[in-house]
DNA sequence: AAAGTCGTCAACCGCCGTCGC
DNA sequence: GGCGACGGCGGTTGACGACTT
């Protein structure tokens, strides 16, 4: 016998969320922060499982979604990142801030996969006589598995304590800048849900349309400038707490949502309401594994893709090669 | 214009790991 | 150690719009 189920399914609404749903999540997580879902619905009315608005959260309403269409750099990382983790969405989207696991799934699962088949099957049909592309694919992969492995070993080689206090000092700067607003921008999203909303009319069943594309708008608004402000008052604020590059070796990945409020209170150590507080994934495991430095494998992962990423995927990253490398 | 097919993506389902009792 | 609750994750579904016949 399974589980009993999460939620009173009686109960339970299911299909898409409605504009004024997403109000009372998001208020609800404004006062209280993204936990404990299992409170979530009694606390809000909700008529909703606990799971789904988790997930209703984390996949839509979270600030710092963007939505629409992949770049050329994206796709091309979660190919590398594909190839590396297999479908390990969530690992991946570590690497990728701004996008969702799902969204990750559903960009590879509806279009990058016939991409690559179909990019297999031109060069097999333009080059028959010659290796396969799969076979050329695997000696790339191997290649590139034995330059990271190369990397990672030269890494390790290093004397532990030196990585220890090496990895305090890193935890220590990269706490502070990477604190952002998160909810800042959830009445942006909100704002967008309305507009979207109203611009389409709602059908009997409480549904909307949605064309797919109507998401891109959040920052297209005059609160563009201020958040441009923004990100410069907080680059500089970076540059004054040393940067990150000596420990990223790459730029620092902005938040969109950031506000000069926050900057200020960040550069000044004062501490901030809950609405400002920064909501990141636990870096689970850090502090029992050596945070190795990475350059090689960075380089190799990030190919042409280094200025999206947020520096604290290092974590992440070291994570993930030590796991994989050791298996 | 209608019917059929395809592509997209939000949301659901069920399994798994972790944590507290 | 066993058990249940919970959160997280990946696979899958199904509604809906776009496109084709």
């Amino acid at each position: 016998m399974g589980r009993l189920p999460c939620c009173d399914k009686m109960r339970v609404k299911k299909g898409p969320w409605t504009p004024e749903e997403d109000i009372l999540l998001v208020s609800y997580i404004q006062e209280h922060g993204p936990r404990n879902w299992k409170s979530v619905p009694n606390h809000t009315g909700l008529l909703r499982c606990s799971k789904s608005c988790r997930l209703r959260w984390a996949n839509y309403l979270r600030p710092g979604i963007r939505r629409g269409d992949f770049t050329e750099q994206e796709e091309k990382m979660i190919i590398h990142l594909q190839a590396l983790l297999g479908n390990r969405w969530a690992a991946m989207a570590s690497y990728l801030p701004q996008r969702t696991d799902n969204d990750i799934k559903n960009y590879w699962n509806t279009y990058l996969k016939k991409k690559l088949r179909k990019l297999q099957t031109a060069a097999d049909i333009s080059s028959p006589t010659n290796s396969t592309s799969r076979d050329r694919w695997e000696r790339r992969l191997q290649a590139d598995i034995q330059t990271t492995r190369q990397a990672l070993s030269d890494a390790l080689s290093r004397g532990k304590s030196d990585l220890l206090s090496e990895l305090k000092h890193d935890i220590d700067a990269v706490k502070k800048p990477v604190q952002v607003p998160v909810y800042a921008s959830s009445t942006e999203n909100i704002a967008r849900l309305l507009r979207e909303w109203t611009k389409k009319s709602p059908k009997p069943d409480g549904r909307t349309s949605n064309d797919g594309s109507s998401s891109e708008s959040s920052f297209n608004d005059g609160s563009l400038s201020s958040i441009t402000d923004a990100l410069s008052c907080y680059k500089s604020e970076i540059e004054e707490l040393g940067g990150l590059e000596p420990f990223l070796g790459l730029e620092p990945c902005m938040e969109p949502s950031i506000s000069s409020e926050v900057s200020q209170s960040v550069a000044s150590g004062e501490t901030r309401p809950y609405l400002f507080q920064e909501e990141t994934k636990p870096n689970l495991g850090v502090l029992d594994q050596p945070n190795v430095t990475l350059s090689s494998c960075r380089k190799w992962l990030y190919d042409d893709g280094a200025d999206s990423l947020c520096g604290r995927s290092d974590f992440h990253l070291s994570e993930h090669l030590l796991e994989f490398f050791s298996s």
